[in-house]
DNA sequence: AATGAATGAGGGTTCATTCAT
DNA sequence: AATGAATGAACCCTCATTCAT
């Protein structure tokens, strides 16, 4: 009990094709927060340093790709929420800590998962991910509701929406220097959903559901 | 006399290129906010409803483009300032009601601008606008800010940063009714905006000049 | 006898019309020679102080302008080597003469016309027009080679497209010191015609007639 | 020992991407000469077999291409020069040989070198490949003039040009026949070319230096 | 008659993706 | 499995030509 079972009909690869899986990873999720998702795949292979081959037997097309980066990055912001919250500090410096080390993780870089949904959001292995997203940030909030300190009009999708659009990157390559203001905005968002609610907010508190629905 | 008097270098526009530059304008300013500034000219030009090469005949490459309409909505927003601060309402419901008011005049067709700053952020009339711009906003705020409404902690540079962002679309054209929740997340930062501070900010204060500086 | 008469069934120009008229072939011989028969219109217009529809307004389409500068130029250096032929000189002198002056007549112009024989070289105007160059020319050699000073083995359309080939401008704009040498190159070429001939010619002398038969 | 030594900063091509190299450049040579420097691209991608990409591949754009055509028929030239001047036969008749062979090699290609100079006439191997060509011809030119065949008062330059006019085929594609023209006119040059020199030359003579300076 | 404006087609170049080594 | 090479489709921009004033 406890540890998901993966589905071990993949056949293991060996060690170097997992080590150019993981570098195409990680240069991919980089440049997807650096320059958006519509970077040259060649570019991402030369800054994995494979060729671009390579990638392309790793992950078929472009939209697989970003879908492996998004499962990746919700992974780790999934365990940085759950580190968060067994590390038994209070309740909102838990979600504070969450938030900034989210920023960190580049959860900006789901933004392509997100808005694309009907390409790639759809997928079970996405939906799940997404679950577990969901569940270990609510525990958070919910401390920090029943504690008071959290303002109980908003729900995960909020948070999930707010925070990465306030830490994604912006179109083209400049401000490079804007990554320092980024821990700033995020701090006022932070101090916005603090309890007392400070103002009636529009509109209804969204989960991630929501976010995936479609008009 | 009664002739409004017009700048004589730039020829007057015949009626019908004058409504089609009006439109190319309208079109690109929701699809650069839409899709980024890297939208296809011809979609532009389709949306606007002429032909490319009217498009180009107009603004004689992308870059001029992205500034017009950079230009054009810097204007706008200026207005909205303009019009809250003298509209003589509570401070902090003047500025409020600008914060809205600029997501709705698409303040995230600013990003192109922003992020490419090398490219067009240097010309003067931008700098221009942008000075005006920023005096405007100041104003709003520094009224809420002496009325004990405003935390001190924060300038011009990074309200429209984090506003932008906020307001900006998810790329692609999913979560079409993502707009809905906009201005529940503006208001979150609005709260996190008011008087007494209630975190202590990370960075600091940002002006226009600062985002518009290469690192 | 003497001057050609005119097709009159071309209504009257306007003097302002006729001046545009003259203004853009006296543009276009220059560009043409500058920069090649596929200058922008738009650029010949730019040059000759006309509109752009002004000038099609003349010339249907480019097609009937390089026309109409050829068939100018044709009649400029008919001119030339009637003047030449009539100014008594030397014989080898006259054609010497000729040669130069047709090289400031821009005989380079002439080089879209022929080579787009199909096109607008079958016009009976230019076969009338070539007729009577030839001739005039014809008259100028036949002197020369009468008075044994010019070689015997070499006909019209040799002299012509030698000239020719001799004085058109480089590709590009390039080389503009390049005009510098063509009256070098001339003179060497004259230097080839005098009798005797040094050597045996390689083919068979051409005729302005031969230029214009497809293969 | 054995092995060829190659330089090693050029990884060593596949077979058929070499085979694709050449072909794309034999093709391009011809299209240069038949249809000047502004051929459209793709056009000589399908005259060499392959899809435009590839071409690009290999030449990144259009003054590459044109530069690496330029160099190879300079080498192809400066080949033949030596040729001529170790064939040990008489001194004006090497030259001529020569000159005519320059022809059939296409010599014309050089145009677009020569006239858009300041894009690649400025390159180092270019300059260099010039030098050895300039080098040949003036071997060649040395002999016969000591040899009291050659008129003194003509340098390389003057050669290069004249031949590169003479030889370049007429815009568009007309007069296929007049091919047969060419040595007819190259061989007028040469007799001109010879001692003693019938008349005086205006100007000066010019070094394949003079042409590539700008004005 | 003269003009500024509009337009579709075309050329240069890039890029996602597939193929051959 | 990994790679360099090849390719067609797409996009930016220009230009000849037509249209509306």
């Amino acid at each position: 009990m406890g540890r998901t079972t993966v589905k071990s009909h993949e056949p293991r690869l060996r060690a170097d094709a997992l080590r150019n899986r993981e570098r195409i990873i990680s240069a991919a999720r980089e440049m997807f927060v650096e320059q958006g998702a519509d970077v040259p795949m060649d570019e991402v292979a030369r800054r994995a340093g494979v060729g671009n081959a390579t990638l392309y037997r790793h992950f078929p097309d472009r939209r697989e790709l970003i879908h492996r980066v998004a499962l990746h990055v919700m992974e780790r912001i999934t365990g940085q929420a759950d580190s968060a919250l067994t590390e038994g500090a209070d309740a909102f410096e838990a979600l504070r800590r969450f938030v900034h080390a989210a920023a960190d993780e580049r959860i900006g870089a789901l933004c392509p998962l997100i808005s694309q949904a009907g390409d790639t959001g759809d997928h079970p292995e996405t939906v799940e991910a997404g679950e577990r997203l969901e569940r270990a940030i609510n525990s958070l909030m919910e401390r920090a509701r029943s504690s008071g300190q959290l303002r109980p009009d908003i729900a995960v999708g909020d948070l999930i929406v707010a925070v990465t659009q306030l830490t994604r990157p912006l179109p083209g390559d400049g401000c490079a220097h804007f990554d320092g203001f980024v821990h700033r905005h995020l701090q006022l968002l932070l101090d916005g959903l603090r309890a007392p609610a400070r103002s009636e907010l529009p509109g209804s508190a969204a989960t991630l559901e929501d976010l995936r629905q479609r008009p």
